[in-house]
RNA sequence: GGGCGGUUACCCAAGUGGCCAAAGGGGACUGACUGUAAAUCAGUUGGCGUCACGCCUUCGGAGGUUCGAAUCCUUCACCGCCCA
């Protein structure tokens, strides 16, 4: 239950417990437990926070489970009551195909493809007719979603709350139905949709209730608020070695045993012997983020590849010194340091670049750089803030 | 259907005729410092230029009033609250 986020301890007590049944009953019928986890592909590019539930589906497929990997083209054509005031572009069949088809690339980074099913739940519920709807949803009250936190605080702030946003819940219901799961994965902000929707449907359909496993939220780079791509503070999958390691680096000290019980491969007794060191000071803040961001690149990158990474952070970072691959540029002589940057794509305008010089953050060779529109004096390691090189020749 | 209120930059949010490229917070970026891209402190955060000065574009869309509009008027779109 490492990472488990219940929000009540009387609840996780009851899953565990019911877990515990479960795992014996299945044995009793020669069975893995049917575990699954369902995904939005609204959106191409994962990140770390998405990979939370992925590695505890990896946990249950390490022991032997069956885990299905739910892709939920048909709920993202409706939409997913967290973001509500945007409008939503129709994805066309394509697109969505396309995006679950890099979704699940992505999620293979961490899943066991061999041992991972795919199902896509338009396959059941688009043929779900009104009539079918109507016992399905005669399962709830308004009241019901009104106790839900996240409708109440819409509700009591006056935001919208749409009447087809209330579909969402009982169709995510139906999908553990379809699939007859034993367990269902998610983060908290599922524990509605799982506990309340997805049992209550199962047990009127006549199965037996899946068992929630709630994952915590993982928090973005700022340690505080939820990753999120368009908070900018996410840690993409979809990236280099070297950018993952350095961004795990920049997270807060606090939220470091966070992301220890979230995003990696360690065992609770690691976990809390890493939390035990870094309370009593025998482990450095700096090593421990470093062991951190070592695990979290090698389980995306592999070991040598965050090897890499860590020596180019100490040699960047640590050291001052360059990075092993610094990109060239062939500038005109002449070009003056604002082109140039603008030129490789360094700055967005030249108004940004203005600024970086006038911050002292543009170096050549070491040297700080104050006017912008001097040609460029020799050529050479131009370094543009703290993470960006160039070399430049004529 | 009626009455009232709202729509502001990456996000939240102030601003009710000129001192508004627009307060504050968050995020992001830069510098100093260091234990690191952490923490802390300071700064920057629409674009362009001949850059301590000027110009252009932006406050939901389109028109209008005015020497001058994010601010006033008309209209359209969307949202909320109350009434039906």
């Amino acid at each position: 239950m490492q990472g488990t986020e219940y929000g009540d301890e009387a609840l996780k007590q009851a899953m565990a417990t019911e877990l515990r049944e479960r795992l014996i009953e299945a044995q009793q019928e020669g069975r893995p437990l049917r575990v699954y986890c369902g995904y939005d592909p609204r959106k191409a590019d994962l990140h770390l926070g998405h990979t939370v539930t992925m590695r505890k589906l990896r946990q249950f497929q390490d022991l032997g489970h069956e885990v299905t990997f739910l892709i939920g083209n048909f709920t993202s054509l409706i939409g997913d009551p967290s973001d509500k005031d945007k409008l939503r572009p129709r994805l066309t069949p394509e697109e969505i195909e396309e995006n679950a088809r890099t979704y699940a690339e992505q999620a293979f980074r961490i899943l066991d493809p061999a041992k991972t099913r795919i199902r896509y739940n338009a396959e059941w519920l688009s043929k779900l007719s009104l009539a079918d709807m109507i016992p399905l949803a005669a399962n709830f009250t308004l009241q019901q979603f009104l106790t839900r936190e996240n409708f109440r605080l819409r509700w009591e702030r006056g935001d919208p709350i749409y009447l087809h946003e209330t579909f969402y819940a009982i169709m995510q219901g139906y999908d553990a139905y379809m699939l007859q799961a034993d367990v269902q994965v998610g983060g908290t902000d599922q524990l509605f949709n799982i506990v309340t929707a997805a049992r209550k449907i199962m047990a009127f359909l006549g199965a037996k209730p899946n068992i929630a496993i709630i994952m915590g939220i993982l928090p973005g780079t700022d340690g505080v608020v939820k990753m999120s791509k368009s908070l900018g503070n996410h840690i993409p999958i979809n990236t280099t070695a070297e950018d993952m390691y350095g961004k795990v680096m920049s997270i807060p000290d606090f939220v470091m045993p966070t992301y220890a019980k979230l995003v990696t491969r360690w065992l609770p007794d690691e976990v809390a012997a890493f939390e035990k060191a870094l309370a009593d000071g025998t482990l450095h803040p700096r090593d421990a983020k470093m062991k951190l961001a070592f695990e979290i690149t090698a389980n995306f990158y592999g070991e040598e590849a965050a090897q890499r990474a860590q020596e180019a952070f100490v040699r960047l970072f640590q050291k001052h010194d360059l990075p092993e691959d610094v990109p060239e540029f062939h500038a005109e002589a002449g070009q003056s340091v604002l082109e140039i940057m603008v030129k490789a794509h360094l700055i967005n305008s030249k108004s940004e670049g203005r600024r970086l010089i006038e911050q002292k953050g543009v170096r050549l060779d070491g040297q700080v750089l104050t006017d912008p529109n001097a040609p460029l004096p020799h050529p050479g390691i131009l370094q543009v803030g703290k993470r960006q090189f160039l070399r430049v020749i004529f």
